[in-house]
DNA sequence: GGGCTGACTGACG
DNA sequence: ACGTCAGCCAGCC
């Protein structure tokens, strides 16, 4: 039941298209969650390999952290590789990559 | 059942 | 613009 959750977020994650990205609290309301971004964050931790894990960003267009230091850098350099640019400050701008989709 | 933990968020100072 | 704070809620003791 509960993994219904964790099913669900990551068959939204898997829709998410090339270029594109959303964020925890997005995905939290398209499941149902209005308050459950950090639900979501829980389920990412344990995200498919197969999933394009790297186009969830938080509300700030920011990259949040994970649990290995890695994971951040590689996050970014896979956005880039996608086309999107990161400001000076590490963020994205969500009103251009935003995926309104789900 | 009760308390703690986050890959969060919006509000404040 | 940046650090803090208090809600948030499913999962895991």
């Amino acid at each position: 039941m509960g993994e219904d959750i964790f099913a669900r977020v990551y068959a939204l994650v898997a829709q998410v298209p090339y270029g594109r990205v959303v964020t925890y609290g997005q995905i939290a309301r398209a499941i149902g969650l209005e308050r459950g971004a950090r639900v979501v964050g829980w389920a990412m931790r344990r995200c498919p390999a197969n999933l394009p894990w790297h186009r969830v960003v938080n509300a700030q267009g920011g990259i949040s952290l994970h649990d290995a230091p890695e994971t951040v850098p590689l996050q970014r350099a896979l956005l880039e590789s996608e086309g999107i640019r990161f400001d000076r400050s590490g963020r994205l701008d969500l009103a251009r990559y935003r995926w309104e989709g789900i």
